[in-house]
DNA sequence: CCTTATATATAGATTGCCGATATATAATGA
DNA sequence: TCATTATATATCGGCAATCTATATATAAGG
């Protein structure tokens, strides 16, 4: 794996959303699960998420409260009614955009005889 | 249609590279195609579309040439040998990327039992 | 003849993400 | 015990990709 590395462009705030959807998590959880579940092709820098969260929180997106664990005070964050309802556009979003992408590669076949599609 | 507008985000060499896989075109050709093929999805612009071509030029991707069609001269773009390496390259890149993208959408649901997945 | 569409081009601004850096505590291990 | 690595959060500067705005020129349409 871990081709791409990097990029992930403009989504990482629906990535991050999802995450949250499904329970509370806090920042270096959230890195470690999306490189987890992405076999290694999202590697979240720390540098690139902690202004997100902080930038999601202040659009209440979401909301954070600190919890101990372990000895150590993290801070955990849950998704807000707000945020489940940007989560459900930018999913309708991805999913148009990953329409057209689908549409122009599969556009037609040099050749072959596979023509216009639509 | 039209959600999305802009962010073709990192995939617009991959889209161009495609086209000129099929036949050579010139730039306004390829911002319509664009548009037409994805029903409105795509929207490049012009300022984003020329340096771009330009670019793709310089690293051999691309070599263009001058013809006239309907008392205009247009500058026709045609894909290289280095271009279509390219073109298998990101379309890799892309599957990848769409791929991990699905993973962490279909995470887990809560509510239902969808478990884990891998 | 005026406006709109076609066609290409460049400069400046914005955005998203990364690298570097800072700080602090816990765990590992030599 | 002391150093190193992993965990955890945070900010700043910078780069790359795209957009907006602007410029220029010709063809087509009303």
């Amino acid at each position: 794996m871990a081709s791409d590395k990097n990029q992930l462009s403009g989504n990482t705030a629906m990535l991050l959303l999802q995450l949250l959807s499904e329970k509370d998590m806090y920042g270096y959880e959230m890195i470690e699960t999306l490189q987890q579940r992405s076999n290694y092709v999202f590697e979240l820098k720390a540098g690139t998420l902690y202004p997100l969260l902080h930038g999601m929180e202040a659009r209440n997106q979401l909301a954070s409260y600190e919890k101990e664990a372990g000895g150590k005070v993290r801070r955990y964050y849950r998704i807000t009614g707000e945020g489940r309802k940007e989560l459900k556009q930018k999913k309708k979003e991805w999913e148009t955009y990953r329409e057209a992408v689908s549409q122009v590669i599969a556009g037609y076949e040099m050749g072959g005889e596979l023509y216009g599609i639509g």
